[in-house]
DNA sequence: ACCTGAACACCGTTCAAGT
DNA sequence: ACCTGAACACCGTTCAAGT
């Protein structure tokens, strides 16, 4: 068979399959023989529906970053944008969503698109590059914080800062991170550790409980200086 | 030459290479083939000195976090430990020093060390395994802040949530992820990004920024929770 | 003990050939 | 337009052979 009458592949099919295996197996799972194979093609097909190898990790994240609610800046995903009052950055009611209120509500939803797939996170954080939801989501952050009143400088860097956190809390678990094995912790180096063989245990609750408690000292740490900001005037 | 009366290669040598080479051209481009061209030995010699590629990237990762002081926390990196008082949470003056000052310069160190680094930081960020700078860094943050008087919860979520931030900060620069070229920002989709080629040119002062609000964010919400906790009692 | 070349099962990507 | 096998320059790692 050379050229089936219906495609064997789309670029679609293409990128849910590699998100699959990089789920399943790890970034260094992700080999374009291997997904050819998992897609049952040979290699080389591949490169009729992608340029390369880099592109196709490029939609992947896109992709997933697609999955960031970002309505609570007042730009709703699935309806289309542009409102005639020129008024986007309102929520369905006609009134914009308390900054803090939106940055939590939007830090939790990015934060449990990335940590349903850790294993992309490291591309993820280069940065937007020219990905279009990249780009659509720090303009609706950026966006949001100038029109509550920022100053553009410290709305960049709540932006970068806000990237951080998600970022480095979806990257891996912190309490995965300890071996379960008690042996580890019998060193006298570590005169602390004597129940971190346990954390792994407790991975949910751990991460869980570590990010609203960095999210709410956060936001708190912002409100002081928003609150700084404007009684100077 | 077979056996050479002095050897060409040491382990220190290799990790030193194989760090050198990450940070020049990324985490992709350390093979061992090219590590072994690097430093004038055919491929298979470096398994004389490391069991396998992931020891070595282990290894240069804890060489990273060797980097971090972590002085602030009463354990001096220098010098020998286990002072015969029993009182390892101290500074040199023999007096704690203050958990927020403790944890800011911390912070900072541990941000430095990563962030002259970044290509290794996905790596590094998996946790501390059984990489024994790694559990030292764990072991001092959380007895200090055990001693302090957090409760061990909290102290275990303090630590989770300060590397999520460091990490986060140190993976990727915030500013150079956005494309120089204005052109990205046209579309009609990214109606606040108008200015956002120009941030990489000014990389330095917006991450750092970024990373120094954040910390007195975070720090100054932390704080707000300890007081709520002690002014129970 | 420590280095070498040969060999194995992998990679990403190109290209000519097929329909 | 879309798939294939062959081919190229790479990988990590093993192993027998050398000193």
């Amino acid at each position: 068979m050379a050229r089936p009458r219906t495609p064997l592949l789309s670029r679609e099919r293409i990128v849910a399959a590699a998100l699959r295996l990089i789920d399943a197996e790890g970034l260094a799972a992700l080999s374009t023989r291997r997904l050819a194979t998992e897609l049952s093609v040979s290699g080389p097909s591949l490169y009729n529906h992608v340029a390369t190898k880099d592109e196709l990790l490029d939609a992947v994240v896109d992709s997933v970053i697609g999955e960031v609610d970002l309505s609570m800046f007042g730009t709703p995903d699935g309806l289309p944008d542009g409102t005639p009052d020129g008024a986007p950055d309102r929520s369905p009611g006609g009134r914009p969503t308390p900054w803090p209120d939106a940055l939590r509500d939007w830090a939790r939803s990015y934060r449990a698109a990335l940590a349903a797939h850790p294993n992309i996170v490291p591309v993820l954080a280069q940065g937007p590059g020219r990905r279009p939801n990249a780009l659509r989501l720090a303009d609706a952050v950026f966006g949001h914080l100038v029109e509550a009143g920022w100053p553009r400088g410290q709305a960049t860097r709540i932006g970068a800062l806000m990237r951080y956190f998600v970022t480095g809390s979806a990257l891996a678990s912190f309490a995965a991170g300890f071996p379960a094995d008690a042996e580890v912790y019998d060193a006298v180096d570590y005169p602390h550790l004597g129940e971190a063989h346990r954390l792994a245990g407790h991975r949910g609750t751990v991460d869980e409980g570590a990010f609203e408690t960095g999210l709410e000292a956060l936001l708190d740490g912002l409100v002081l200086r928003f609150d700084r900001l404007t009684e100077r005037s």
